[in-house]
DNA sequence: CCATAAACTTAAGCCAACTTAACCATTTAG
DNA sequence: CTAAATGGTTAAGTTGGCTTAAGTTTATGG
């Protein structure tokens, strides 16, 4: 399948597969999402973005997307015209807005979030205690090494 | 954090963390990666879906997608034109056509795939052997049961 | 053999999202 | 106290991706 790379190591192996399915499933899965709530993967990732890392300013956003600016403004507008995010000012300098989640923004997400929570409970059905107790365990570990950096 | 829920049972509280911080690196990296590649949302997961099941019809990818067989036919019309996806008669019946991945597109999946393999990677170097094995053992099943229904 | 259906394409129009450029408000530096 | 830099917004213009509607080709059924 794939002879240029070689990947004897089942590690490795064993992360390709999961790469592949888990990648595929999340794709499908946000394109749907993004859908069903009207709003774009950028303006998804900036929710999700915020509801982790707390309030920041427009640039910071516009730079985690990878925007300009002028685009980061303009989506940030529309996402408060919907009620998803609010505008406040920095009290330390006032030429920067702080951007935050509102509530209606956190349960948006959260409900994402519990979609995908739904999914994996079902993928986890067929499995016996035994299985399940070892998945708990390696995805315990996964997530604490996965919170440490941000990149 | 989540008092509406009461989420008592670890199998579901280690599922909601791991959910969220899988979501969030998710959405953002598929949006890199989305602009990186110039390819939208939908067209990856078009090429991710084929890439996986194999050449279909044109109605097949929109009703995947949830547009209409008019919005499918012109995104493949664009990747067609970038080479990564080909269009084919079907013998068996002359309407329909059928779209595949070339060697192109193959590849460009696969990098896509490799960038989050080499982020997992990364997230398992700081943990130790033993770790490891757990999280093999434990992705190996997810694996086989994400991979059992398409729902 | 003709009418209807199915699969796909094309056309016209709409809106979101991006770009650059100009602009306003505030902070910092000389 | 001005001059430059920083953070955001606004404006104008472009593009991509979606919709509906109409058109083309092939298949199917009376």
């Amino acid at each position: 399948m794939t002879p240029d790379t070689l990947p004897t190591n089942p590690f490795t192996t064993v992360l390709r597969d999961w790469a592949g399915t888990f990648m595929r499933r999340s794709m499908h899965d946000l394109v749907q999402f993004s859908r069903d709530s009207g709003l774009s993967m950028t303006q998804l990732s900036t929710l999700m973005h915020l509801y982790h890392q707390g309030a920041c300013g427009v640039s910071d956003i516009g730079s985690h997307l990878g925007v300009s600016n002028a685009a980061a403004s303009q989506m940030i507008d529309r996402l408060v015209g919907q009620g998803y995010l609010e505008r406040a000012e920095d009290p330390g300098d006032r030429r920067v807005r702080q951007i935050s989640v509102t509530g209606k923004g956190r349960r948006l997400i959260e409900s994402a979030i519990a979609a995908r929570h739904r999914w994996m409970e079902e993928l986890t059905d067929s499995l016996s205690p035994d299985q399940q107790q070892l998945i708990i365990e390696a995805l315990t570990l996964l997530t604490q090494a996965a919170n440490q950096p941000i990149t």
